[in-house]
DNA sequence: TTATTTTACGGAAACGGTTCCGATAGTTAA
DNA sequence: TTAACTATCGGAACCGTTTCCGTAAAATAA
């Protein structure tokens, strides 16, 4: 792979470096006919500034880098897709790396990122609290970073977050409106926020709804449909069945129904079944899966403008974004039909 | 954000910047005691060596580029997961970027890619042909290049191929098998190599077992759940209806049984569906997809190694890897219960 | 002891750009 | 006509490494 450089079309013309350079770079401080004869002659040559020099001199990598818990999850791919397309018009590259939903990897990711010298990160933690420390201190040392989803409301630097507890309390609110008596909330694991703020939610719509502590329950499950369908299979071992699940993702929420459906419970009418994040499955399964909508579009493109404006303005005060959902009602929670929306 | 360097170090301990630099690179050349108190001082400053001038100065960036159609896909995301276990291992760098299964976008990731000085790059393409005069320019000026999926087995450029022909032959001979008497293949956009050769196989599978001209047929559809839903919709108006579906992929598929069981077809009594690239879903619907599995991880394996092989040996000699799947028989296409394997 | 090799390190060029500074020539003002 | 200014460009330092080359001191051989 050689490549043509800045020194050969120098040569070539017989001008200096420096006034190649300003034909690509300067607004003034060049005749416009050397400027257009030497942009002429390295198109013919096959130019293309080398990134790497540039990054070195200029002190800037135009890199931002990316890290997600996991890329096969329709919520993170979309996320990133909506963060390459504003950083891709300002001529960034987005590096992105997963974490495998693990702490330390995805510690490890920042600081082979950091290292890089990318400009800027968006970190999508996945156990929020476990490396803030560190990322904190590198905020501290004027390294932009905006984290996404899995973060307290309380910490102190800019985020992207959904309002689980509102989104939450509405769902399990709309189950209890369905008629359903008796409602368990399959969570996630605990120590995530979102898992907390979620059950908060759940259980305040109990508590509005004044319904009785033996009719509901929170149990952490996980977020694959594997264990979605272990927890189903359980309760019906143990005779502890409700009338209906609030699931923590649409993959449980596929599990649960697979069990139900494999133990002839009726969907909705014995039993309701609740997703949260609305993958394009949803839609797809039978019955339909009721589901809460997130925005992830939106929040994919609301933490890359909030990095670029660290960026480019140099301003790192933390701002926060909370964005709200959409109750997609399908069949899957509603026993009157006719009430579809 | 900033950066100690090897000056500041040199400096720090009077020694020469040469010096500092053997202490992180050289096996000899410098006296241990030497090297030591400079690792430790480095250590203690928190030095990191500028990956950014390592690589200018050596002239290669320990990046490689891969190209997909798009991210939201579970093949292509365990590919990419598989290609970036195996770089990662070597200190390399993995530039994802997607085409939105777009052609003109692709090209344009690609020469983005190549301008960043990339090692090598990874191209599984939108749509095999289009941008392959490019693409085989790159490859003689010794650009590393290897092509995963939707390319032609004659291509003359290393690749990782699935076999397509084979195993549309062996999901139709299964179909046959089971007694459905008319099967119609709903197959991709015809000008992907992959499709042509699922088709291929579709009609040599038909030939062999002697079926009827009548009873099959071939319907261009696309890769959409809804382009499945459609064209069912599409069947039943046009009262010409098969008992079994063959579909592009999963999603199709899903697509297919949603529209069935809407019009309280059953599967598989009534109607037999195929699916391919057996995605997480297909175990979770009900009844359960049959569906041809791919190796995923491995072909992405296979293709990461076969970059990394050109690249560490300088050797672009053309290499063909093809695979082979698994058919994983579900209930969809299985009309004797008992006969699930 | 002297000559030769080895060891351990410094100096400087190179990678491919950007950018500051200064110089020349032409232009304008006094 | 002379002084000041402007437009245009060249030279060189710089970004942070690697690496080639040279050399003094130490180690070995003669």
């Amino acid at each position: 792979m050689k490549h043509v450089t800045i020194k050969h079309i120098a040569r070539k013309l017989n001008v200096s470096i420096s006034t190649v350079s300003r034909a690509f770079n300067d607004k003034y401080d060049i005749r416009p006919e050397t400027r257009d004869l030497i942009l002429k002659t390295a198109e013919e040559m096959g130019y293309f500034p080398n990134p790497i020099a540039k990054k070195l001199s200029q002190q800037k990598t135009l890199n931002i880098g990316v890290v997600v818990p996991e890329f096969i999850n329709e919520f993170y791919a979309e996320i990133i897709v909506a963060i390459q397309e504003i950083f891709i018009k300002e001529n960034y590259q987005v590096l992105v790396m997963q974490s495998d939903n693990s702490p330390e990897i995805e510690l490890n990711n920042v600081k082979t990122l950091i290292h890089s010298m990318v400009d800027g990160l968006i970190i999508a933690p996945t156990l929020d609290g476990t490396n803030m420390n560190y990322y904190l201190k590198q905020i501290e040392n004027e390294c932009p970073i905006v984290f996404v989803n899995r973060v307290r409301e309380k910490l102190n630097a800019s985020k992207v977050i959904f309002d689980n507890k509102k989104w939450s309390y509405f769902a399990t609110d709309h189950l209890i409106r369905q008629g359903y008596k008796k409602i368990y909330h399959l969570s996630a694991y605990k120590g995530l926020s979102v898992a907390k703020e979620r059950i908060d939610g759940f259980l305040k719509a109990m508590k509005n709804n004044k319904v009785n502590e033996e009719n509901y329950k929170v149990i952490e499950t996980g977020l694959l449909a594997k264990e979605g369908m272990h927890i189903v299979e359980d309760l019906i071992y143990k005779q502890d069945m409700p009338n209906a699940f609030f699931c923590a993702n649409d993959p449980v929420a596929m599990g649960v129904m697979k069990t139900l459906k494999d133990h002839h419970y009726k969907i909705p009418e014995d039993i309701g079944v609740m997703g949260f994040t609305n993958t394009q499955m949803a839609e797809l399964v039978t019955p339909q899966l009721c589901s809460v909508k997130q925005p992830t579009y939106e929040m994919g493109k609301a933490a890359a403008e909030l990095l670029l404006h660290q960026i480019q303005k140099e301003d790192l005060s933390p701002v926060t974004k909370v964005f709200n959902g959409k109750l997609m009602i399908r069949s899957t929670s509603v026993r009157n039909q006719n009430s579809i929306i």
